[in-house]
DNA sequence: TGATAATAGTTAACATGTTAAGGAATGACG
DNA sequence: CGTCATTCCTTAACATGTTAACTATTATCA
């Protein structure tokens, strides 16, 4: 059996890799005026959404990998956007902590993040952006099992 | 006006490195017998699709920035995938060209790349997938030129 | 209890993503 | 022809992605 590939501009990775060029690029331009990346929002976001929460479990929904939420973590700490400490019942957890500084930031530019969704929103109407979200979900592996 | 941000499980920009994430888990499976990088085989895809290309084109067409491609270039010219000349008629250009055994790679993993699609699509149900390729696309800044 | 496995994180090493600066060749124009 | 902007690409610097090895702590169980 010879299977073919699909032309590449019809490759579900690269569409997906081109997909989310294009819905970075205006948050990524938000960004540069905050100081910080794309995955430190991530994690202000995850922790502003669920309060303090252990390494794995931040990590695990702000859809990082450990080794890098390790070096993040440092970033982090060092601006004052978030707090560390040991969790004293087991003191192999990490727990992480936003700080005010890290909540003001989120609080800043709530308002223009939220623009840029809904600019995609329109782009797409309302019921296909609502199916894209479905289907990507399927792709999800992590989305049988809610997370940690 | 105060707008709020969806919560991160409804968050654009985290569904689609999640999905990227799923789809991308059996393929790098794949690669690892390889020995190649999903960058590195996205390379070589393409130049099998179009043949020789300028580093613009390829970069373009790979989806990788110029300073990621001249890296990956270097690693892979070393593995004998790939080989480089400069263009005569203009001499600011690369022309980079898949060698033999960058086919053979190809070749050799087709197949197996080809069922990893199918199980994507019947997961998703062809219309539902050629849909999913529809949206991604519609996000993509780059979709409203043919690229380069 | 004491050896061993499992869990939570970190560190290391290499590849890529991202932005900015730099270098070489070409093009435009006075 | 000479200057200057533009184009194509490379380098540099820092952050993250990815896999593997390693440390510290906790759980298991004979």
């Amino acid at each position: 059996m010879t299977s073919k590939l699909p032309n590449t501009s019809r490759s579900l990775p690269i569409a997906l890799i081109r997909a989310r060029e294009g819905v970075m690029f205006p948050i990524r331009e938000m960004l540069t005026k905050t100081g910080i990346t794309e995955q430190q929002w991530r994690v202000l976001r995850v922790l502003s959404e669920f309060g303090a929460l252990d390494t794995s479990t931040l990590a695990n929904r702000a859809s990082l990998l450990f080794p890098s939420l390790t070096r993040i973590a440092t970033t982090m700490r060092n601006k004052g956007l978030i707090s560390q400490k040991r969790d004293d019942k087991d003191r192999r957890r990490q727990i992480i902590t936003i700080t005010e500084a890290g909540q003001k930031l989120i609080d800043d530019y709530t308002d223009q993040s939220a623009q840029i969704v809904v600019g995609f929103r329109e782009t797409l109407g309302d019921k296909n952006y609502e199916q894209l979200l479905d289907l990507l979900e399927q792709l999800d592996p992590g989305s049988k099992q809610p997370r940690a």
